[in-house]
Formats: structure tokens, sequence, C-alpha cells
DNA sequence: GTGTCGGCAACAGGCCGACAA
DNA sequence: TTGTCGGCCTGTTGCCGACAC
């Protein structure tokens, strides 16, 4: 009769989902850690590690966010700061994520060509030390099914719940464990068949009906020092997101954190945050010195490594190859990266694993150890000098002369993008307005005048019949919509490098007017139209038009 | 044997529910008339209707829409054509409504003057000829439990559903019926039971679930001339929209033809839409005819009259009252509207029966005729010649003077939001990018300045300490947010009235700038400043400064 | 005519030990 | 030690006619 308590109606508050988007915020580290199990590692506030765009737009890929084109693209590994680190779970799905505030750090890169670099992170918390009475078991057919119950291997369940009195002939207890989000769910726990094992019972299905859990999820309980049970869920990582989570917190999260705002950050040195779901993706932030220690070291083909990982039922393996070489996954827009540069062959052929991998994510191959302390038995640095000189090209924005033939790359994605007058890169710009700039192109429906938002370092096309497209980067520029007359602007930052202007009405009558570049009150002729390269960059040259007057606006100019 | 074909997995494709929001058009017109219930007529494309604002607030209003306090109000009659007319139904709910657009249209104003009026449209098509085979029927607790089926009245399936055969001892057949989203709903139709009756059964409890239909809510069917049967669903009125269905597209709608939106709309003779349900609201929208019909009419106190109705259980009655006077609901913000402007006691006391109705609602009391043919048996006119002038004041463009004193009733309002310099009305604009314009308001947090939005036709307060406030309507102006020296703004429409602004930069040194009115070039003093009515107008002063140069952008002017 | 009920059959949920891997 | 199965009990769904309003 022990134990017997009304169990009818556990878990069973079957009102509608309530979920609050707003503080998605998690309540136990520990369990957060448990739920992205046994491969995660996350920096902590203060620690310097390496940043890679390039990891990071892979991932945004797969989560169909919109194309980057027409993006100045930051140098592939940009050093940063961790200013803060905050821990996520998806509602719905309890899908863990962190959302990682960086900021770039320049002191960091000149630090590369001195020869000792700091070790102020541990690469790596070791997580087991401090959560000792876990367990995380993948869920069977029999688990998931309704015919029974949870069946719970015999160490875990004497690890982790209250003891027994086994004295009785069927011992049982009523079970109490949160979950991430602070919800309570309780089971029946009993020991009884012949053999006799441990069984959750009542409860459990409403578990799994409402977490949607399939066999192949795992769930994990975990009794913290503070002697509360705690239970989480690690989904089978090869299963998409289930569809119906198309607004997810996480999804809120990757959008405040597009790409264009984090690059844009990047060069401004201010504060971005990029949403880090290590179970999900590629692993685009990676510690300090780990990153220095990996890139020291010569990886030449032949040589045979180990990479751990985890398996879809959620327990550490890892898997031997050969590196057959060593090369840019991207030449053209990553030269020089370090993102996936070591092309490798799998000693065991699966479709699923990338043929490339990153210096930072392999070891020696060691087939005696068996398990290791993660990333500190990394390969051993050959040198303590570097051998790459990683200090990016980030003098864009002190240099008076930009490369415009550099973002002619952009040309062929804005094709069938061009339409009189301005035209800009087909990407929706999201993110801090601060950052935003106007942009008006001519509608062709009506002859009126669209505006559109155009990010600042974002490459625009100027494109019209009288001289091949002309791809430019947007400094600081904005222009007026208005249905009577196009304002020019001119480029103020401290530079004058360049602005983009045209004078006179658009209309039937003059369906092209004079364009060019300007500076201070007159409009020169377009150098890039001229073909020959000797004039090719902006120089004094006379004028094709003049403005009468000007207006500040916004700290910009207009001219009139 | 026969009609037993796989019916045990019927109407249970369980998928998520994947709400379209994209298109929710209806695709029966008949079948959305006939959710709507007896009592709605709509107006068609190309009619003439009279459009009461003071209606659409007040049903906003209930939508917990946001204030619209500072928002000029138009008059309370507007007269209107009809550009289109969009039947929708809320997935989810399936809760008709119709978006209605409509122009101002002043020459139907100007034929108010004039002794006939014409009867171009139909004042509410007479539904019933057009829909024979069709019947509704409320829910009752064994419609809706689980432990049964649905009992069809006899009339209604013989009327609506295909012959049976007689002959056998139970005879039944699969039915099929199309609901409003052309969901196809399959039925076991069955004639059994002793009295023999009709009943559907396999099949309707999944179309009570998937529905959330309850006890009280009514189903209708209806075999369209097609031959096609659909069926339909009309909700306890009594009843709140369910909880979870925040972002209806209903709602969205209803954002989309914000009344502030409206207003401009009005103002400025373009399209605008309005969401009307008319199940769930007071009829704003009242074809032209029956509207000037009702306004000829005396309404003597103590003339009996009728109101016919829909009942929760959506059947169509009438109730009887008598008029105990006549008066403005709103007389300082609707003076001479029509809205609710007769008092009446009712007959038979209803707590949740308004005390006024509009004149065009009712209709003669005849105890003795059952059912009319809707608004036509509706009161004759008393005269043909209009008793009253509807023509309302529309000329507040055309005149160079305003009447600052009218808008002094706003100042209520604002009072607590005085800042230095430039103060606007606290309600927060929504809608048309085009009918917006920029107003600036100094920050007292950081002497920054802040950027608001004002629409054209509210009214501001220009309040310092150097004068007393004064109140004017916004016609055309802006203010450009600038972090180093505010930008003077002289409003430029065809008649200059006047132009607020000041010229220097506000700081500690100079907390007060040079203001008054602009007018060209010239920064004239205000003439409000000074108290003396002989001067309280805009005339030819002194300037008090100049400005060197100007910059046009908007159509506006901007002083330097 | 039709709303509600009891009867009853089918089925799903869920607790149990048997059995075997 | 534990995954899966059959047995078995129970609650729910849903089709049927009885009965009464």
């Amino acid at each position: 009769m022990c134990g017997l308590i009304d169990l009818n109606t556990i878990n069973n508050d079957s009102g509608e989902v309530t979920t609050s988007f707003s503080t998605p915020v998690v309540c136990s580290l520990e369990l957060w850690h448990a739920c992205a199990g046994p491969r995660i590692s996350l920096p902590e506030k203060g620690n310097a590690v390496v940043y890679l765009p390039q990891g990071h737009l892979e991932l945004q890929r797969t989560y169909n966010s919109p194309a980057i084109a027409g993006v100045h693209l930051p140098p592939p590994h940009v050093f940063c700061r961790v200013t803060d680190v905050k821990l996520y779970s998806e509602p719905g799905t309890d899908e863990v994520f962190a959302r990682v505030s960086l900021v770039h750090d320049s002191q960091l890169e000149k630090k590369l060509g001195e020869t000792e670099v700091e070790e102020d992170d541990n690469g790596g918390t070791d997580e087991k030390a401090s959560t000792p009475h876990m367990f995380c078991k993948t869920l069977t057919a029999s688990d998931t099914s309704t015919h029974g119950g949870f069946s719970v291997p015999r160490r875990a369940a004497e690890d982790c719940f209250p003891p027994l009195d086994y004295r009785q002939q069927r011992p049982s207890q009523e079970l109490e464990a949160e979950d991430i989000h602070g919800t309570v769910w309780k089971f029946r726990h009993i020991f009884r068949g012949q053999p006799r094992r441990h069984l959750l019972t009542t409860g459990w299905s409403a578990f799994i009906n409402k977490n949607k859990l399939v066999s192949g999820d795992a769930v994990l309980f975990l009794r913290g020092d503070d002697g509360v049970l705690r239970l989480g869920v690690r989904r089978s990582v090869h299963l998409k997101p289930p569809s119906g989570f198309p607004a997810t917190s996480a999804g809120q999260l990757l959008r405040d954190s597009s790409f264009t705002t984090v690059v844009n950050s990047i060069y401004q040195k201010t504060v971005f945050n990029v949403c880090y779901n290590p179970r999900r993706g590629s692993k685009f932030i990676v510690p300090y010195h780990q990153f220095l220690k990996s890139a020291s070291n010569n990886f030449p083909p032949g040589m045979r490594f180990n990479l751990r990982f985890e398996t879809e039922d959620a327990t550490d393996r890892r898997c031997t190859g050969i590196i057959t070489g060593s090369s840019d996954i991207d030449p053209v827009n990553w030269p020089g990266s370090k993102w996936r540069c070591l092309m490798v062959k799998w000693d065991v052929v699966d479709v699923s694993r990338h043929d490339r991998v990153s210096p930072w994510e392999i070891e020696y191959h060691n087939p005696g150890s068996s398990s290791g302390s993660g990333s500190d038995n990394i390969l051993s640095p050959v040198s303590k000098r570097m051998k790459t000189d990683f200090r990016p090209q980030f003098q864009a924005h002190e240099g008076t002369s930009l490369d415009f033939n550099k973002c002619l790359r952009f040309q062929k994605v804005l094709q069938g993008q061009e339409i009189f007058g301005y035209n800009h890169s087909p990407s929706e710009v999201v993110g801090s307005r601060n950052s935003m700039i106007s942009l008006l192109r001519p509608d062709p429906r009506n002859r009126a005048f669209r505006s559109s938002e155009v990010l600042q370092g974002q490459e625009i096309v100027y494109n019209n019949s009288m001289h091949p497209p002309l791809v430019m980067r947007f400094q600081n520029a904005i222009l007026q919509p208005t249905y009577s007359r196009p304002v020019n602007v001119v480029n103020e930052s401290r530079h004058p490098a360049f602005g983009l202007g045209y004078l006179g009405q658009h209309n039937d009558n003059n369906p092209n007017p004079v364009s060019g570049l300007f500076k201070e009150k007159s409009l020169y002729p377009n150098p890039n139209m001229n073909l020959n390269p000797k004039q090719s960059h902006i120089g004094p040259q006379e004028p094709v038009a003049t403005c009468r007057s000007s207006c500040r606006l916004f700290g910009f100019t207009f001219w009139l």
C-alpha cells in the first residue's frame, strides 16, 4: 500500500502548452551540461577564444538563413574575449544552446607575434568530476511504447534514486524530478519482476507524450549535490528539428545574431552575440590556446589521428583516420582559413561524416588510451613560434583606396536583380538600427522610389546602362526617399573615399541622370566607367556637375 | 454491409494543424453567408455606404486596440464607395469576417442636398432565397459527448442529404461535406433506432474534436446548387475567442486597418480597408439608402419599435422596445452623430442589451408579421427631404485659418507629457508609412533627441516656458533627428499657414533657442506669445532670425 | 421527433511476470 | 541485467435500441 498515493492524475495537467519564450534561461547549469553531452565545453566569461565566422556561416546555412551575398566577409579567425555566456533551453524540444557574447580583441592578435601565449582559460571543464550521480539511457522501443513503462538500469537506480526497502516483495516509491525548465515530473518507481528490476511506471507515459520522445532519444537523470533529482532530454541528433517549431527562441536568437550584424560588430569592435548550439553543428568557437596549439603543428599527409565524437545514442565514441592533405576549403572567400583545412580519409567509411576536419578537433592516434580528459591530450606543439601569420587584413577602414575588383565576385549573385540606378544585394538585413542605413531604388512598376536598407559594410552595385556594373562597399551613406527629386549623397567618413550620386530627376525624359562619384560639392566622372586601369582610382578630375548648396542631416551631407 | 467502407480511419489524419494564414480567403460565398447568419448583409463592390467611424472605434476598443488620443477625428458619417469585398474565415475557429475596402466619396455628400437619392444597392441580399437546402442545428450535450454521434433533424436530413433506401432495415450511406476552408469531412449517415431517426456516427467525433466544438455551438449543412454538400460552424456568440488564438489573421487585418490609418485615408480620399465581423460587433457600415431612409425619419419618444437580432443559438429573433429620447452619445467627439443616437427602453430587460440603438437598426413595431425580408420593411420616410445636414466639416484643408481653440480639448490629454520644446500626443501611431511623419523631441534623460512619429492631422503641443501651451494640428511637417543641430522645418502645403521651429543648438548654455513661426527663410515671433488678440494671427512681422540656406527633402523645406 | 440513457463490443493504456538474449 | 512479449485488468470510445418528453 505504500507509494500508492493519488498517482492517477500524475503529470496530467493537460492545459494548453503555454511556452514562455520570454525567459528561456536554464535553471541548472549542471543539468544544462548534462543535456549538452560529454563532448561539449563552453567558454567562460573572460576567456580568450577564436571565433570562426566560416563555421558560424556554415551552421546558419543549415538553418536556411538568408544568403549573405554582399556582406564584406571578416577574416577567417577572429580573436575575441568572451564577455558573457547565457544558457538556454528550447521550450518544446528542450534542446540546449548558449548565447555567447564576444568582442573582437585586437590585443590577442598582437600577442600572436610574441613567443609565449597565455593560457588563461580552462580548455573545457571536466564535467564528469562535478556530476557524479547521473546516468543517461537511450530509450528503447519498450520504453517509449504505450504498452509499458521505463526500464531503469540497476546501477542508475541505485546511484540516483533514493534507496528502496528491498525486504518488501515489491518495494516502490514516488519520485519527483525537475526538468530543465523547472517543471516537476512525478513517477512511480517500483522494483519488481522476475528477475527483479527497477521500473518507472505511472507517470512515465505522460512524460514521453508531453515531450514527444521516441525510441532513440535519450533521457538522463541527475542527482545534484543539493539532493534534488533532475532529468533531461537528449534528442537523437540525426533528427531534424521537429516541424512545428518554426518560431523557436533559438531561431529568434539566431536572427538576433544575424551574420551581417556579427560582421559589423567585428569591425566596430563592439559586443556581438552568437547562438552556440554545439550538439547541432560545427564548433565555431575554439579556446584561444587550443587553437594556437593546433595551429602551430604540422599535419603531414599520412598522419593518423583520433576524433572523438558523440554517437546518435549519446555515447562518447572515437573514430580514426588518416590525413590526406591540407588546403583551404574556400580559397576565394576565406583564404588561409584553418576551418576544415585538413582533408582526411576515415578508416570506417560513413557518408554522414565530413571529409574535412579542423586541426583543433583531432588528437594523435592513440589506440591504447580509452579515454582522456578531452582536448588536453591534444597534439603537442611542434614549435612554440607561430608558423602562420594570423593577423588579418583589418586595415580596410584605415586605407583610402578600396579594392573594387575583390568585390566583383558578388556580381553573379546580383544578376537578375538589376534595376535602374542603385541596386543592392538581395540579402535581407536585420539587426541594430544604428548600423543600418537606408537605400533607395527606383521601383520599375510605378516609377516611384522604394526605400531599402543596407548594412554598413555591405556591397552594393551601381548599375545603369552607361557603364559596366560597379560593385562597392557601403561605408557610410544614405539616400533619402522622395517622390519628386532624388537627393545625392556623399560619404563623409574620415577618409572621404567615395560617394555615389546622381543629379537630376529620374523620369521618362531623363532616364539616366548624370551620375558619378561625389566629393565635396562636385560630382566627378565615375573612374570605373573608364576602363583604363591607370585611371581606375578616385583622383582629382574635372567635375561633371556641381551642386549649389548642401544640407547636413544625420551626420551626412546632402547636395542640392 | 453497405456503407461500411473503411470508416475507421476517417477524418483521422492527425498531423500537426498547419494553419495557413497566408490565404484565408473563403471558397464558398454561399457557405460564408450561411456561417455569418441570417442577420448579416454585406455591401457589394460599387455600393454606396455610410461608414461610421464611431462604431468602428467602439468595436476596436473591445479588441483592446491602442488608444486613439490625439487623432483628429473624422466626421461621424463618412459616405463611401465600396471598392472591394473579400471574405475570410479564421483558421482554427472558422469565424467568418470580411475585409471591406472603402473610399470616401464626396459626390455622395453633395447628393444629400438634392431631392432624390439613388438606390443603386440592394440593401442586403435575401439570403434564404438563394440557399434553399440548408439547415443549422445547435449542438446538444449528446451531440458533443464522446458517447454517441450526431442526431440529424429529419427534415434536414431529407432536405440536404442524398436519399436513402428506406426499404432496408438500417439504410446508411457515406457522406462527404466540405468546410469553409475546403477541407472534406466524411461521416457515416445511418437511419436507425426505434423510433427511427437519422444519425451521423463514424467520423462525427473527429469533427467535433478537431474543431473543438462544444454544446451550444451550431453546425450547419448546406447542399449547394452544384450538388456539393458543405458544412459550417457557428460558434456560440457569448463565448470569447478561444485563448490560444492571439495571432489570428483577423487580428492581423484589424491592425492593418488601424483607426489612425483609416482616418488618414478618409482625409486623403484613398482606399482603406476595414475588417468587418458582423457577428461579433456593431454594424458600422450601413447601406447608403438605408441610412438615408432612417435618418429622414422622426423618432418621437414613446414610439414603439422592433429590433431583429440573432440569439445565442443562432436563430433569428426580435425584441421590442420603446423610444425614450434622442441625443448624442458623445457630444464632444462626435457631435451630431446618428450612431446609437436613440435612447430606448426594452420591453424585456436584458443587461447585455445596449440601451441605445442606431436609427437604421430598428423597424416599426409590428407584432403581427412574424418574419419580413430584412431591412426593407423599415420605417417609411416621413419626408423625402433631408431634415439634417450631414455634410461634414471637411473644409479644414481648404481654409487658411486654423481653429486652435477647438483643439484645446486635447490639452488635458497631453498634460503630464510636457517636456521642453516640441511635444506630441501620447498616441502610438501605426499604419501606412506614407501617412506618417517623424517628429523629434528632446530626451530629458540624456539631452539627446529622440525621434517620434506623428500622423498627419494629429495634434501637437508646442510648450516651452516662454508662452502658454499652444496646440496645433500637424498639417505637414517633419523634424529631423540629429545629435548636433536641430533642423527647423516649415510647412509647405499650398497654404503656408504656419510652421514651428527654433534656431540654435539646445544645450546647457542655450536651453531656450530662439523659437517662433517659420515662413520662407525667416523665423517670426510666435504670435501666440503675445496675448493681445489683435495680434494673435500670423501676419507680417519683423523676423527674429533668418536662415542662410535651405534644403528640400520629402517635399519639405529645412532651414539651416 | 429527438434528447438522453443503459447495454455492449472494441480498443487502447498500462501493470504484471515469463522468457530469452 | 534488461528488452520484448503475452496475459490481464481497466477506462474510453462509440454503435445500438429503449424510453420519455
